[in-house]
DNA sequence: ATAATAATTCAATCTCTATTGAAGTAACGG
DNA sequence: CCGTTACTTCAATAGAGATTGAATTATTAT
């Protein structure tokens, strides 16, 4: 998780690196996903009944969002069978943080077009 | 923009909204010329001089950003040549909300897990 | 009309990715 | 050891997308 100030001179993540999270996110079944999991950590099986996803997607995507770094995994204590995945919550603060600051509303300045015809009449 | 109460019931915007939205977002170029955006209206030949990326590849991003509503765009008054392109705040801050909510750590719940033998020890 | 300018569209390439079905792993139970 | 269970990996396909260079559109200036 590369943490720096970052190329904005804002954000908590290299652009890159917030770029490549987002990739992780921009997809409906691993937005469910996440989402799932945001209610309480689970295993394979169980997103399978409440999403209705195959297995083997979902192992795609868990496996996506886990190297994005937004989910991590464990197995059962008990029957090591089971793997439960869970939603790494400093990583998804991280998102947040860094979305909240790039979409800031503040951010966005009503400076004068400064090229073009319009942009002479505002110099 | 699809605006309901979403799948999630907790969402502004849809979830499969919401995914496409991230994917315009999801490319380092096309942070980057959100960002400058941000900072104020542009044409496209000033993005290529400030971000350094040919006029073809930005027409292209900038579409893509703006058929996902993060951006607008008008032609100049004076020289109808000149394409200004800025960000689409309502869009940019309904973006924002609906990751707020759905990254919100407040929902992420400790929920013992209910599947496999861990869970039987749970119920 | 002709030339020049700002920007877009087209065509081609290359890569990446979501999905599916089949095969493979790992772990437990008898 | 053998079968079952939970999950992953593999292989194949089909579609999307980023990038580049060439051609095109739209608008203005001469």
């Amino acid at each position: 998780m590369a943490v720096d100030t970052g190329v904005l001179g804002l954000e908590i993540l290299e652009l890159e690196t917030l770029a490549s999270i987002l990739k992780a996110l921009a997809d409906p079944n691993r937005l469910r996903v996440l989402d799932a999991l945001m209610a309480g950590d689970s295993c394979n099986c169980e997103l399978n009944e409440r999403l209705g996803l195959a297995p083997n997607l979902l192992s795609h995507h868990l496996r996506v969002l886990r190297k994005a770094g937004l989910v991590s995994a464990r197995r059962d204590r008990i029957d090591g069978r089971w793997i439960y995945y869970a939603v790494n919550e400093t990583a998804v603060t991280q998102c947040r943080i860094a979305l909240n600051t790039l979409l800031d509303p503040a951010r966005i300045q009503p400076r004068p077009i400064l090229c073009g015809p319009e942009g002479q009449t505002n110099s």
